[in-house]
DNA sequence: TTTTTATATAACTATATACTCATGTAATAT
DNA sequence: ATATTACATGAGTATATAGTTATATAAAAA
């Protein structure tokens, strides 16, 4: 087993807690496929410009993104793609744990169904 | 680019919750080589009996480890080692975020003696 | 049966954080 | 010079969550 000090848990953590909110997942899935300015991430969003503002500080503060100004515009690009496997494997993760859960609502289903015969 | 509803990006966000807590890291991690017991695990992280319990059920209400008691012990065990290559991927993001602050500093630094001369 | 051991959980507190509203700032346009 | 556009940020609020303390529960031992 590998050992990591205490602050190397805070840090990996930290990183996590980043990926733990469904707007800035929902922010970096829209920069997935190219840069993008505030004001086009916040109409992929759904979100206020105040709110996307300071999911993109964060962001860009943890070197997840990284920003260029250009005129009036912030355009913010990915920095390490990385991320996106990251995404996959718990989504991979999460649609076994549904399939499972389904295949357990089907064994429910039928046995409730020859129960009814 | 991959279209998700926002039931999705909760999910997803709430399995990076999991993950985004340095007590469930290091319980997590300490069940990397089998399964222990909830006084092993007491022990190996430090925490309180109450907090450590509290993190296995929660862990365990998300599918992330397994619950067996046997006599008046609880042995919790990792479900899906996936969340390993989880943490591999960002331990391997941050180390090299670290190397390229080092780098910069490295950078800083001889530019600072240079500048001594 | 009573006690002890191992674990779970309820109640509470403190802290972090997501969000909104209002405002600041800086570049462009008029 | 002034107005407008695009973005960032401070203040304040509401909610979530980690942790503690005390207690409940259940199996095993005495």
């Amino acid at each position: 087993m590998m050992q990591l000090d205490d602050q190397a848990y805070a840090r990996i953590a930290k990183y996590f807690q980043l990926l733990a909110e469904p707007m800035r997942l929902k922010i970096l899935n829209g920069l997935r496929d190219g840069e993008k300015n505030v004001s086009e991430l916040v109409a992929l969003s759904g979100g206020t410009q105040a709110n996307v503002s300071k999911h993109l500080t964060m962001l860009s503060a943890a070197n997840l993104i990284q920003r260029e100004a250009r005129g009036t515009k912030a355009y913010y690009s990915i920095l390490d793609p990385q991320i996106f496997d990251l995404c996959a494997l718990v989504c991979g993760q999460l649609a076994m744990q549904m399939s499972t859960e389904a295949a357990a609502n089907e064994t429910f289903i039928s046995a409730m169904k020859s129960q009814a015969n």
